[in-house]
RNA sequence: CGGGAUGUAGCGCAGUUGGUAGCGCACUACGUUCGGGACGUAGGGGUCGGGCGUUCGAGUCGCCUCAUCCCGACCA
């Protein structure tokens, strides 16, 4: 009984933080807020990155890097954009440390007080249009697409692994076009990309929409999100885009002369997506037995755990494994042999469980009488004998099913799980099962927040990827009348 | 910054009216085990968050302080 996951029916948040630490993904740091992301843990934040970025790619853009440090200048230049930000900072005031004149240890040099204090980048938007302020002054520099992957600091009150950390890895795309047209196909294709990604990779069903004003980015016209459901019934926005119009641009003179010769602001977009997928992940397909990770985003595909008594067969055991493995890499798949020699079978299987590996063999002395191996799924937790011939290929066959299994899970599950509302009464009643109610809204901030503060549910999205959702109502707190319904939720 | 709680071995915890600092897991060594989280035996590991005070004597009582967590506030 080495490692237990608490069961997720008895606490969700308590068997997330647990299966977090246990699953070897991550742990608190000794630094306030702060998280350190274990081996384990981030190599499925590469496979997400490497993923991502080929993506970026493929729609034609490029990486790169501005500075970690914003001149707090920069940041108030858009009044909405600071007002979002300002109560979060981490703010640089001083560049040198002396010893400590009154006593042990070092203190802060008061001499050496900076001129301008300096943020912690909160998002980039400022730094990087100050900078594409320099890169644009005809209609033939634009449009300009940038990505750069990147920390970044923001100075919670209340953080949780992965979901909200005081510091955390992103992505953030930085674009800026010639026309408001061009700037909102952007967004949408790039809303679209992350939901593609959540979807085919992640295994996870995500609900892609605009978010409502109040919900808004600060200092965009118009924010695109992917939202998902956890298995408590709660909503994890997983993903941004947004539409800024020309609100950076202005605030930092970036100009360009276009084909007519005049003078025009460019119009931007910024998206992105953070480590706070690892939480998304964890919680979309995660068990009482620990991770279900999808193939297409396993470090480790397949684990082989050997089973014998004997070193004679231990070392057989062993050359046959080799033999499958690299018969199994030929086929594109990662796997790991667990040759360790002080560990029994048992805890292994366990261990590799909690880890949320796709596949396990297993193979013992009995499989090496019979030309079989044990093949065992994470998913179901399903166990079948196999032959060892041809075994590449119907690994790569049930790699494919596990995958398409976690999201058709996932997506039950979802389904199951929103529902039509259209009385208050329903609404309050709904809302505590956790659960996403899609109800008509009558368009007012005030309303939102009046249902925000009486159920602690917030408007997740307005979806666009629904039909059902357009149709004539009333409001489901106001009864004022609404053309459309929207996805309410309590969120993380 | 309000309200509440907790700081004792790497982790999780117990510690009674103040009287020799303990348990489980983990760790080390040896042996038996090994097809679903093994067992036995023997070990190692602590300025009880910090400071001051009360007392013959403080993990325990008092005051101060620091840190962390929970509920709020906050959360593109």
């Amino acid at each position: 009984m080495a490692k237990e996951v608490t069961k997720r029916s008895d606490n969700y948040s308590q068997w997330y933080d647990n299966l977090v630490v246990k699953a070897d993904l991550a742990e608190r740091s000794a630094v306030r807020g702060c998280m350190v992301i274990k081996p384990y843990g981030y190599a499925i934040w590469e496979k997400m990155q490497h993923i991502l970025d080929a993506k970026f790619k493929e729609t034609g853009h490029q990486n790169a890097y501005f500075p970690l440090f914003i001149p707090k200048s920069f940041l108030s230049r858009e009044a909405e954009h600071v007002e979002g930000f300002a109560k979060e900072c981490a703010v640089v005031t001083h560049h040198r440390l002396m010893a400590n004149p009154d006593g042990p240890g070092v203190v802060v040099d008061p001499s050496a007080k900076l001129e301008e204090e300096l943020v912690v980048r909160p998002t980039s938007e400022t730094i990087i249009w100050n900078t594409y302020k320099n890169w644009v002054t005809s209609w033939r520099d634009l449009p300009i697409l940038c990505n750069q992957w990147a920390n970044v600091v923001r100075w919670e009150m209340r953080t949780r692994l992965f979901l909200r950390t005081a510091e955390f890895l992103w992505q953030e795309g930085h674009t800026a076009h010639a026309t408001s047209e061009e700037a909102v196909a952007e967004a949408t294709k790039m809303v679209n990309v992350y939901a593609d990604f959540a979807r085919n990779y992640m295994a996870m069903p995500v609900v892609v929409g605009h978010k409502s004003p109040n919900e808004r980015f600060a200092g965009a016209l118009d924010t695109l999100t992917i939202e998902a459901m956890m298995q408590d019934g709660k909503a994890l926005q997983a993903g941004t885009s947004h539409f800024l119009g020309q609100n950076f641009a202005k605030a930092f003179d970036v100009q360009f002369t276009n084909r007519e010769g005049r003078q025009e602001y460019v119009w931007a977009t910024s998206w992105g997506v953070s480590t706070r997928l690892m939480g998304a992940l964890i919680m979309a397909h995660g068990d009482d037995n620990g991770l279900v990770l999808p193939p297409k985003l396993a470090p480790i595909q397949v684990v082989m755990i050997p089973i014998y008594k004997s070193d004679d067969e231990r070392s057989a055991i062993l050359s046959k494994m080799d033999e499958l493995k690299k018969e199994l890499e030929a086929h594109g798949h990662s796997v790991r042999i667990d040759d360790r020699d002080t560990l029994r079978p048992g805890f292994k299987f366990a261990e590799w469980e909690l880890k949320g590996v796709p596949v396990r063999i297993a193979i013992g002395p009995r499989d090496m009488e019979n030309g079989t191996v044990e093949l065992a799924r994470r998913d179901t937790l399903e166990k079948v004998s196999a032959p060892q011939e041809g075994l590449g290929k119907r690994i790569e066959d049930l790699l494919d099913e596990i995958q398409a299994n976690i999201y058709a899970k996932a997506l039950k599950f979802r389904d199951e799980h929103i529902v039509k509302v259209d009385s208050w009464e329903e609404f309050k009643e709904k809302i505590e099962n956790g659960g996403f109610l899609l109800c008509h809204w009558d368009g007012t901030t005030e309303t939102e927040e009046r249902i925000k503060e009486e159920t602690k549910a917030t408007i997740r999205c307005i979806p666009i990827d629904s039909a059902v959702c357009e149709e004539e109502g009333k409001c489901v707190y106001s009864g004022k009348p609404s053309h459309r319904r929207v996805l309410f939720a309590r969120s993380y």
